[in-house]
RNA sequence: GGCGAGGUAGCUCAGUUGGUUAGAGCGCUGGAUUCAUAACCCAGAGGUCGGGAGUUCAAAUCUCCCUCUCGCUACCA
C-alpha cells in the first residue's frame, strides 16, 4: 500500500439490546481507544468511529414483550451505552447509531448500488407466514420446541437453552409470537450474497495480502487466529447468505419487490461505520470519502473473535463489490475474556457490567483500563478476577507508578519549594537514565503499532520502575545533607522521568496522564525547564481495599445464584385427556449402547420395550457413557414417528428430565417394572 | 467428527528464521533502606516448556500420534 496519510479506526458496533460488560471493553473498545489516542499523540489524521447497532428482530421482539416500540428500546440502550463509553473514557470521534436517517440513506444506497452491479442473487423460498397478521415471520418471531434439546420457546434461529443454531422449519410445533397461531409456509423472495463467487480473491487477499496484484496488507502483521479462522471459512467453501428479511424494523429494501422487507442486520451494521464517518465529516468539515476510498488510508477494524467472519470476509466482499472502497489493513481481533473461572454470560448474568463498575468505583476508570490492558486476550482467552484486579492496582499502579511520582514531587517540595531544581553536570548514570526515556518511548510506540498493547503498557511501566530504581540508587534524601547541588540534578532527572511518564501513558491511562500533567503543571511541555513551579503532591491512585473486592465477588455470585434458580417454565397449553392418551409411553430396558459412529453427542441404543426390541438414537452421549446405561430401565415414547438421525433410524424417544444447567437424567421407575409397562 | 487457536514458573503472560545455564511482571523467601500510599531497592528459591515417539551435533521451537481448554462447524425427536 502507499504511504499512510490517514487512519480510519472502527470498533465493533454494540447491539442496542443491553449494556456493556468487561468482555466487550477488553475485546475491542479499549485496544481501539489506545491505538487511536496513540495516533493522536503523533498528530495523525485519524477518525475513530463507532455507534449502536439498533436493528434486528431481537429488538422488535423485546419491544413487543415490554409493550413498547423498538425505537424506545434502542433510544434507551443507546443512551446507556453512550454514557458508559463517555464516562469510561473511550474517545470516539463519533458515536453514531444505525437507526439514524443518514445511516438508512447510506445503507440503502449501498444495497441499491450493489444490486445494480449484479452483486446479489434473488431466491424464492418458503417461509413461515402469519395469516392473521398478514405478514411473514422473521426467525425471531417464531418459537417452538427445540428439535435438539426439546426446550420450549426456542427461537427460529437459535435455541437459547442449548445454544444450537436453528432454522425456523426445524422447530417442533412452531408458533407465531405475534398472534400465537401456527404459521403456514408461504413463498417469499429474498436477496442473497453469493459469497462463493469471491473465494478466490479473498483467499489470496487473506493469505498474501495482495489484492489485484497490489500489496494491500501484510499477513505477518495479522494475528494468527484471524488468518487461521478466515482460511478455515474459505477452505470449507463460502455459502450464499440471505441479506434481506421480512420485517418492518430496519433499513427498507430499496428496490422493486422489496416491500415489507428490510436489510438483514449484519449487512446493514458494518455500513454503520461508513455512515458514522459521513456524519462526523459533515460535522467537522471533512470529506468522508478520504477515509474510505483513498489507498493512502489505513482502515483498522477492532473486534472480538466472534466477529471475524463479518469483518474479514463478508464486509470486505461488500466493500470490494462497491468498487471504490478500501479494504481493512488489519483486523486485530481479540479472543474472549473469562470472568472468575467461567465464561462471561449475559443470560446467566455472569458479567461485570461497565456502568455498574463506574458506579461502584468512581474515578477509577484508568485502574480498570490498566488491568484490562494487562490481561487483554490478544493471543488467547484470558481471565479477569477481582483479586487480580486488586493486586495489579495496588502492587503496580499504586506501588510503582503512583509511588514514584509521589516521592519525586514530595522531595521537590521538601528541598526546593516546589520548583524544578537546576540540572547540574550529569553523571554517566543520569545520562543513561535520560537516554532510556527515549528508548522506552520508542519501544512502546513500536509495540502499539504492532497492536501489542499488553506488552506496550508493560514497557511503559518499566519507565516508572526505572524511576524508582534511580531514586533508590542515588539516595537524594541522604545526599541532601552533604551535596545539595547533586540533589538538584537528581530531582531534576526524576521530574523529567515523571513528565515523560505523563506523555507515555496518554494512550493507556488518559485521565491519570492529565492529572499528572496538572501536578507537574506541565501541559504541553516536553521537558520541564529549570525553576518551573510544580503543583502540590497528590496521589495518582488509591489502594483498593479488601472489602471492595469481597463485595464485588459476592455481588457476582449472588446474581448468578438468582439466575441459576429461575422459576420453572410456565405451563404449556392445556390439552385434553384424549390428546394425552395418544402418547404411548412404556417402561423398557436398555440392552446395548454405543457411541454413534458419526456424531459426538449421540448414543445408539437398543431397548427392550416389552413389545419388541428396537433401535433408538438419543443425544445423551455428553452425559452418559454407553457402559453405564446398559441395563437401565427408562421411559420410552414408543409411538413417535421414526426418524433418521445422522444416518440411523431412531424408533422412539427416551424421556429425559433436565435441570437448569442442562444436565440430563433418565425418567426411571422407582421399582422394577415389567418391560412394556405403561406410563400413564 | 472436521477446521482454527491455545496448553511455558503459584498467578498473568513473552519466547522472533531450532543454538550456550528457558525469560518478564506480580506473588513467595531473605537482605537492605526510610524520601514515599508498610510503598521502593537488592538477592534468592521456583519450570523434565500438556504427554509420547521421531528428525538433528542441537528441539519450548520442525514432523507424527495422544490428551486437555477455547472458538467455528456437523449431529442432538
Amino acid at each position: 500500500m502507499n504511504k499512510v496519510k490517514r487512519h480510519t479506526i472502527t470498533a465493533a458496533l454494540p447491539y442496542a439490546n443491553g449494556p456493556l460488560h468487561l468482555g466487550h471493553i477488553a475485546g475491542c473498545y479499549l485496544p481501539a481507544d489506545i491505538y487511536v489516542r496513540y495516533l493522536k499523540t503523533q498528530n495523525k489524521d485519524v477518525v475513530f468511529v463507532c455507534g449502536s447497532d439498533e436493528h434486528g428482530a431481537a429488538i422488535t421482539l423485546r419491544a413487543k414483550k415490554e409493550g413498547t416500540t423498538p425505537q424506545a428500546i434502542v433510544d434507551k440502550n443507546h443512551a446507556i451505552i453512550k454514557k458508559a463509553f463517555i464516562d469510561f473514557g473511550i474517545d470516539f470521534d463519533i458515536y453514531h447509531r444505525t437507526s439514524s436517517e443518514l445511516h438508512h440513506e447510506t445503507a440503502s444506497e449501498f444495497f441499491k448500488d450493489l444490486y445494480e452491479k449484479g452483486a446479489f442473487e434473488q431466491e424464492t423460498s418458503e417461509q413461515f407466514y402469519d395469516e392473521q397478521e398478514n405478514q411473514f415471520l422473521a426467525d425471531r418471531y417464531i418459537t417452538g420446541t427445540c428439535p435438539k434439546c426439546n426446550a420450549e420457546n426456542a427461537y427460529g434461529d437459535q435455541c437459547e437453552k442449548c445454544g444450537s443454531a436453528l432454522s425456523p422449519t426445524e422447530l417442533i410445533n412452531p408458533k407465531s409470537t405475534i398472534s400465537g397461531n401456527a404459521p403456514i409456509l408461504k413463498e417469499t423472495s429474498h436477496w442473497y450474497l453469493p459469497m462463493n463467487r469471491h473465494e478466490k480473491w479473498l483467499k489470496e487477499w487473506i493469505e498474501t495480502g495482495k489484492l489485484d496484484g497490489v500489496q494491500q496488507h501484510f499477513p505477518d502483521e495479522w494475528r494468527k487466529q484471524v488468518i487461521g479462522q478466515c482460511k478455515s471459512w474459505i477452505d470449507n467453501g463460502l455459502m450464499s447468505r440471505s441479506i434481506t428479511r421480512d420485517l418492518d424494523w430496519g433499513v427498507k429494501v430499496p428496490i422493486e419487490g422489496g416491500e415489507g422487507k428490510v436489510l438483514y442486520v449484519w449487512f446493514d451494521a458494518p455500513i454503520g461505520y461508513i455512515s458514522a464517518t459521513k456524519q462526523w465529516a459533515a460535522d467537522n468539515n471533512k470529506n468522508w470519502e478520504d477515509y474510505w476510498k483513498s489507498d493512502e488510508t489505513e482502515l483498522i477494524h477492532f473486534i472480538g473473535k466472534d466477529n471475524i467472519v463479518f469483518h474479514c470476509i463478508i464486509f470486505p466482499i461488500i466493500l470490494k463489490e462497491k468498487g471504490d472502497c478500501i479494504l481493512p489493513t488489519n483486523v486485530p481481533a481479540n479472543e474472549f475474556l473469562n470472568l472468575e473461572g467461567d465464561k462471561i454470560s449475559t443470560s446467566r448474568n455472569w458479567a461485570v457490567w461497565l456502568h455498574e463498575y463506574l458506579e461502584d468505583f468512581p474515578n477509577k476508570e484508568d485502574e480498570l483500563r490498566y488491568v484490562l490492558t494487562s490481561i487483554a486476550p490478544e493471543t488467547k482467552d484470558s481471565e479477569f478476577t477481582w483479586a487480580d484486579y486488586q493486586a495489579r492496582v495496588n502492587n503496580e499502579l499504586v506501588a510503582i507508578f503512583g509511588n514514584f511520582i509521589n516521592r519525586s514531587v514530595v522531595l521537590t517540595h521538601k528541598y526546593f519549594e516546589g520548583k524544578v531544581p537546576t540540572q547540574g553536570e550529569l553523571a554517566t548514570y543520569d545520562e543513561e537514565v535520560l537516554d532510556s526515556i527515549d528508548i522506552i518511548k520508542e519501544k512502546v510506540n513500536e509495540l502499539i503499532v504492532a497492536f501489542k498493547f499488553r506488552d506496550a503498557q508493560n514497557e511503559a511501566m518499566t519507565l516508572a520502575r526505572l524511576g524508582n530504581k534511580y531514586l533508590a540508587d542515588t539516595e537524594p534524601w541522604k545526599l541532601i545533607k552533604t551535596d545539595e547541588e547533586r540533589v538538584k540534578t537528581i530531582l531534576n532527572v526524576a521530574l523529567q522521568i515523571s513528565n515523560a511518564l505523563s506523555d507515555i501513558f496518554i494512550p493507556f491511562l488518559p485521565k491519570t496522564s492529565s492529572k499528572l500533567k496538572n501536578i507537574l503543571n506541565s501541559n504541553g511541555l516536553e521537558e520541564l525547564p529549570d525553576e518551573h513551579k510544580i503543583g502540590e503532591a497528590e496521589l495518582l491512585f488509591q489502594k483498593i481495599e479488601d472489602e471492595a473486592i469481597e463485595a464485588q465477588v459476592e455481588k457476582l455470585h449472588k446474581t448468578k445464584v438468582q439466575q441459576s434458580n429461575p422459576k420453572a417454565k410456565p405451563m404449556k397449553q392445556e390439552i385434553t385427556f384424549d390428546e394425552f392418551t395418544k402418547m404411548d409411553i412404556r417402561i423398557g430396558t436398555i440392552l446395548t449402547a454405543e457411541k454413534h459412529p458419526d456424531a459426538d453427542k449421540l448414543l445408539k441404543m437398543t431397548v427392550d420395550t416389552g413389545i419388541d426390541t428396537r433401535t433408538i438414537v438419543s443425544g445423551i452421549a455428553e452425559h452418559y457413557n454407553p457402559a453405564d446405561v446398559i441395563g437401565k430401565q427408562v421411559s420410552i415414547l414408543i409411538n413417535l414417528a421414526p426418524r433418521k438421525i445422522r444416518g440411523i433410524e431412531s424408533q422412539g424417544m427416551i424421556l429425559m428430565a433436565e435441570n437448569n444447567e442442562g444436565n440430563l437424567a433418565f425418567v426411571s421407575p422407582e421399582k422394577v417394572i415389567d418391560n412394556g409397562g405403561e406410563v400413564r
